[in-house]
DNA sequence: GGAAATAGAACCGGTTCGGTTCTCTTTCAA
DNA sequence: TTGAAAGAGAACCGAACCGGTTCTATTTCC
């Protein structure tokens, strides 16, 4: 069905929260809480994010997270590709690996690169501050941010993750 | 990682391989020789994608299985959601189900959907017969097709398939 | 030194997927 | 008329993958 891991799905809507505010750091609790999602997938999902430079972490107490570049030069292909690996439709599009075993007489081999760089172009093309920002004409009427006090995240009632 | 089921994979293999002779019917078995794929999944195959109206059967001694369609209308697209189902990335995306568990606070929803709507949009705009054509500059120079002499399939080496 | 945080890995049950097999129906031709 | 050659359709099975958890080690600040 062409899906894509919850991983990914999770992550960019913790990116996008914290896109938000791009300079801040926030700790993985914290973001679990505003995010609803569980605190161990949350937390799995922001080291992968950091291995692969889109976050920066800052550990000890009063670590967390924060974006590594401006939301405008983050782009979901890269999220995707760092938490699910490379984007490959088909095993044998991706020079390197071979384990389609038809590609020796397989007539569809070229046509296969074609789909995979049409699909990894409409990632790419598609930036973290595109994603963020709610469409115009959108329900929420960009809240007035509340002034710096603490503003203790929405704590969503129910968590996710949990079986 | 983004992974297109075995089950599409092969089928553009196969439709690819039907494509050639546009007009012309060929029985499972043949497809599957021809092909390298192995008999059952062939089976299996061709019986989904008629049943999506992409390819017609006939059935009974001397039947087969024959492109509904010139392959220029038919789209990639189509292919991949009669073998593994509507092309949904995240289960939000697609309206009508609702097993994400964010989906009310998530901020990425309209996101998501723009995404999905650009992956389809790159596979509905690719055609069999685009698939089918080897590119241009290709190794093989465009065989001499044997003169309609029973021509053998090429009989491929190894069976795909056979765990 | 200890609490609060990240880093990293191992682990585990469930679901899905690739693949096979079986039975039933249709068609043609000897 | 009858049987072989095809497709239709469903059930079935093992294995890999995935979502999710848990545990330990390390870093940092107070
Ligand atoms: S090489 Fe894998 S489908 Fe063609
Ligand atoms: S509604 Fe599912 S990720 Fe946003």
């Amino acid at each position: 069905m062409i899906r894509l891991s919850r991983l990914s799905d999770y992550g960019i809507v913790i990116l996008t929260r914290l896109a938000r505010e791009p300079g801040r750091a926030m700790a993985a609790s914290t973001l679990a809480r505003a995010t609803a999602v569980s605190t161990a997938m949350t937390g799995k999902i922001l080291k992968l994010l950091a291995r692969a430079d889109i976050l920066v972490s800052q550990r000890g107490v009063r670590g967390g997270y924060a974006l590594a570049r401006p939301p405008e030069a983050i782009t979901v292909a890269e999220i995707i590709e760092a938490l699910d690996g490379p984007i490959a439709l088909t095993s044998c599009a991706d020079p390197g690996t071979h384990d389609c075993g038809i590609e020796a007489l397989c007539p569809a081999r070229d046509g296969w690169r074609r789909i995979n760089r049409a699909i990894r172009d409409a990632l790419a093309g598609i930036t973290l501050a595109e994603m963020a920002q709610a469409v115009p004409g959108d329900l929420v009427p960009t809240f007035a941010t509340p002034p710096r006090a603490a503003a203790p995240e929405p704590a969503a009632a129910a968590s996710i993750g949990a079986r």
